[in-house]
RNA sequence: GGGUGGUUAGCUCAAUUGGUAGAGCGCAUGCUUGACGUGCAUGAGGUCGCAGGUUCGAUUCCUGCACCACCCA
């Protein structure tokens, strides 16, 4: 074998990538091994870690393509780009995956107990847990898979532990009764953020409170059960119709309890009567009034959402069926005066969609406020960058209001909180029991039976330390001293506040340094109507079917093409097409330039470079330019669109079809030139696209013979010297020549076949060398022979005429063509340049814009004028020689 | 109620510093052009949501409005 380029492999004529796809990602899992201690300079990234219960949805293929596309492209520029995966446990959804299997095994995790359980979960999770991350490698992507990692690993595990209790120590973390979402059907508490807010058509119920002093007031509620839980009655202190009543105290419909009626800010006197019932116990600002007037809290609800002891003749009702019931029992003791329709938001749970009630409750938290100022000011102070900007504002719109994170699960499965209750219930906090055990002896001064905290910790806390606990903290590892803080991070805006700021926050807190420097936000993927994709609207697609119709490639491509900077990205079927169409399109253009290199002979002699020759490279070197450029400001979609412009409609459309003169011609010299330059621009390109493309890049670049992987290879550098002014007029003209001419035989209706005489005239510079370089260029792609520069050349009436740049076209024509149509044409064409013309010196009459616009604007417009008005002057002889 | 994004060709979407709008699909017409019909060539198609304002000039900046989507309360 001479240059191995080509070999002997035959390339079918379609591309099939559901084959290359397979065998490829199969080949790559350990390909992309990092070295912390590597002279490289480090470019990191952490995955948003998916959740094992998932599968792989387009958002997860958008997101993690963009990752790939960076990593990709910074691995081959030099970087030791480092992408670190793993998978999060994911607490309440795997939990509810396994007990819905133990449901229908006739079993609970109750019976079971809490280790059978927990046991039973990773038996799931080695089962079913890496379906994700097998996704994702065929996807393509390039993590490196040694260093994958889950949130429940001994050393995340390890991680979260270490900062749960330096968070205790430094008085970040508490234990308190405080409100707290509680999910009835996942029977644990939620943190403020996890409960999805919905419209809800529902019912205002107005009923009478009776007064201890006769009378009675109207109290207007839409969830009449939590009555059971009233300990008071507050009203407006301003309002004239009750203020009279503050101090008094009224009675609790059926259950009787005494109500002191006080006076509350909080109280919207617009709003039904006026009148608001406290329930301390279930409605965040009702605890706030209650607090202030030392009113009783009253929990009504048991953990599954049935009433408890507290709701007297309704203990054990499901809370809907109390709420019928004690309508109904209102009804029939004449308190309910009326039911009105009424629209309210309501909570609901972000895992399993039951409406979550507010309730207090014991839980531990994290102390926000502190820990939020620092990652405030380090969005102030751009050391971390939203891309695009704008959400930078959410972010700090949310710290600024932040509450306190809930961080206890009453769940099995998650990190068990590392706290000991004494006898006493006195708390003991320590990495693990024995650590417990040594204060509780200090403590108590004697040996005590320790328990254990029964609740986890929410998935969220162990994902906040995801940047650093993933590289080994708290151990002072090599990969934390390279790698962190990460490059930038790729994620939705729909887990900003869930994830990104408690990153910026545990980063800042633990590791003095942000997690990141950029945070790149992708838009969210809608289906074909514009509708968010949700399980319960069922319109998800799956990116594995787009991957069995179009390829892995065209999916990441239409991706890539499509992460606009909005906040909606629409996936349609007929961008997928145009993106498999294109893959086709290289697989075809690489068939042709290896089929037609394979002969070539490195040491052959060669011809001087043509102009077409100067002009890819040119064409090719703007490229490159754009595409680092446009990665380097993550705009991807410019960047991707460059490559696909350039392959088709330079490459493709232009230089290989003028390529074929001189692979088919006589002149060796001149082929063997042509042969380098194609293989040239094929290697340039299939590297520069391999990010986007890495599949059939990669295919391609093993036909073309490479043993070393393309993904190992350079990113194409700039190289000032292949940029030709000159090259690229010179085509541009050539461009121009053959375009007029196409158009002028399609209107013209001359078969396309039909041979024609050209006749050039116009400025000698241009005309000559046009003949002298493109004559036979012209003759292939417009099908004209001879071609010749006549600069005096006076058209008969079987002319057809043509203008392009400074040069006039001239094409006798015999008998075939009509000229009535011909007329028509020219005198479209020059109605279109008069109202272009009117445009342009309507705007140079105006003295204000040659006043006041800038010298340069004012200069081209004056230049577009000329040229305007020398093409209306020839097209005006023509029309005039025709008539 | 507060906020964010969107409204551009029949459809899906582009256009970074305000200079007069592009692509693909679709449509129409013609092509066995020695890589590709998932292709090639040619063409038609736009009051850049509405109303004001700033400017010599606004799709682009400002204000208001309408409609759609999302976030927060």
């Amino acid at each position: 074998m001479r240059s191995g380029w080509g070999g002997e492999m035959e390339l079918p004529t379609r591309y099939d990538p559901r084959e290359v796809e397979e065998r490829l990602s199969q080949s790559w899992d350990e390909l992309w091994r990092c070295d912390p201690h590597s002279k490289k300079p480090p470019f990191s990234i952490v995955i948003p870690p998916p959740n094992i219960t998932g599968r792989l949805h387009h958002g997860h293929a958008l997101n993690n393509t963009l990752q790939d596309i960076l990593i990709r492209y910074k691995r081959m520029d030099g970087y030791e780009a480092c992408w670190f995966p793993g998978t999060d446990h994911a607490g309440i959804a795997t939990q509810n995956v396994v007990e819905r299997q133990l449901a229908q095994e006739g079993t609970d995790r109750h019976a079971l107990g809490r280790r059978a359980f927990e046991e039973r979960v990773w038996e799931w999770k080695e089962q079913y847990g890496s379906a994700i991350v097998e996704q994702l490698k065929r996807m393509g992507c390039s993590c490196d898979w040694s260093r994958q990692r889950f949130t429940l690993d001994e050393g995340l595990s390890a991680a979260v532990r270490t900062a749960f209790v330096r968070l205790y120590d430094e008085g970040l973390i508490y234990r308190g009764s405080y409100m707290i979402n509680w999910c009835p059907r996942c029977r644990t508490a939620l943190s403020d953020i996890e409960g999805e807010h919905e419209e809800v058509a529902g019912h205002l119920y107005h009923v009478r409170y009776p007064l201890q002093d006769g009378g009675h007031l109207t109290i207007a509620t839409t969830r009449p059960e939590t009555m059971l839980g009233d300990t008071g009655v507050a009203v407006h202190p301003g309002d004239k119709r009750y203020k009279n009543l503050v101090g008094k105290t009224a009675v609790l419909p059926i259950l009787g309890r005494a109500l002191p009626i006080v006076g509350a800010e909080e109280v919207d006197p617009s709003f039904g009567t006026g009148v608001l019932k406290i329930t301390p116990a279930h409605d965040p600002v009702d605890l706030e009034i209650g607090r202030r007037h030392g009113l009783q809290s009253l929990n009504v609800l048991s953990p599954d959402g049935t009433i408890n002891e507290h709701g007297g003749p309704f203990a054990g009702l499901t809370r809907e069926a109390a709420r019928e019931a004690l309508v109904e029992r209102l009804k029939e003791e004449g308190l309910l005066e009326k039911v009105e329709s009424h629209q309210h938001g309501i909570g609901h749970c972000d895992r399993c969609g039951v409406a979550v009630e507010p309730l207090v409750s014991t839980q531990w938290f994290v102390r926000m406020k502190p820990l939020a100022r620092p990652a405030m000011e380090a969005v102030d102070e751009e050391r971390v960058q939203f891309i695009p900007p704008r959400w930078a504002k959410v972010y700090t719109e949310w710290l600024e209001g932040i509450r306190d994170w809930c961080i206890s699960r009453q769940l099995w499965w998650g990190h068990r909180i590392p706290a000991w209750y004494g006898p006493d219930d006195t708390v003991f906090v320590a990495m693990d029991a024995e650590g417990a055990r040594r204060q509780a002896r200090e403590h108590y001064d004697r040996e005590v039976v320790l328990r254990q905290d029964e609740d986890v910790l929410d998935t969220w806390f162990s994902s906040s330390l995801w940047p650093f606990s993933i590289m080994g903290w708290p151990e002072h590892t090599p990969d934390l001293q390279r790698f962190y803080p990460t490059t930038v991070l790729v994620t939705g805006f729909d887990i900003l506040f869930f994830w990104v700021a408690r990153m910026v926050m545990m980063g800042l807190h633990f590791m003095a340094e942000v997690p990141f420097g950029e945070v790149v936000v992708t838009p969210l993927i809608v289906d074909e109507q514009g509708r968010k994709m949700s399980k319960s609207k069922g319109n998800i697609s799956d990116p594995l079917e787009v991957k069995e119709t179009h390829g892995m490639d065209a999916l990441r491509f239409t991706l890539a093409r499509s992460a606009t900077k909005g906040q909606a990205l629409r996936l349609s079927t007929g961008e997928l097409d145009e993106a498999r169409n294109f893959l086709n399109k290289i697989w075809n253009m690489a068939r042709f330039v290896l089929t037609n290199t394979e002969d070539a002979d490195p040491a052959a002699p060669r011809s001087e470079l043509a102009w077409e020759d100067r002009w890819i490279r040119s064409r090719l070197e703007r490229t490159v330019r754009k595409v680092r450029e446009e990665l380097d400001r993550y705009n991807f979609h410019l960047a991707a669109d460059a490559v696909y412009r350039f392959t088709w409609h330079e490459l493709c459309d232009w230089y290989v079809e003028l390529a074929k003169l001189r692979l088919y011609g006589e002149d060796p010299a001149a082929r063997a030139t042509c042969q380098r330059i194609l293989r040239e621009t094929l290697q340039e390109l299939l590297a520069l696209m391999h990010p986007f493309m890495p599949f059939i890049s990669e295919e391609i670049w093993r036909y073309a013979g490479r043993q070393r992987p393309l993904a190992y290879d350079s990113f194409p550098a700039c190289a000032d010297d292949r940029l030709e002014e000159a090259a690229e007029t010179r085509v541009e003209l050539l461009q121009s020549v053959i375009v007029e001419i196409r158009a002028l035989r399609a209107e013209l209706r001359i078969p396309a076949g039909a041979e024609l005489e050209l006749i050039v005239s116009g400025p000698r510079r241009e005309g000559e060398e046009l003949v002298k370089s493109f004559a036979r260029a012209l003759g292939r792609l417009a099908k004209v022979r001879p071609v010749r520069y006549e600069p005096d050349f006076k058209p008969g009436r079987a002319t057809a005429k043509g203008v392009a740049g400074e040069l006039n076209l001239y094409l006798p024509v015999e008998g075939v063509v009509d000229w009535d149509i011909e007329l028509e044409r020219l005198r479209r064409e020059l109605a279109k340049l008069d109202e272009e013309l009117a445009d342009v010196e309507g705007r140079l009459d105006n003295p204000n814009f040659r006043q006041r616009a800038p010298e340069h604007v004012v200069a081209k417009a004056e230049s577009e004028a000329d040229e305007l008005r020398d093409q209306r002057r020839r097209l005006l002889r023509h029309i005039q020689e025709d008539e």
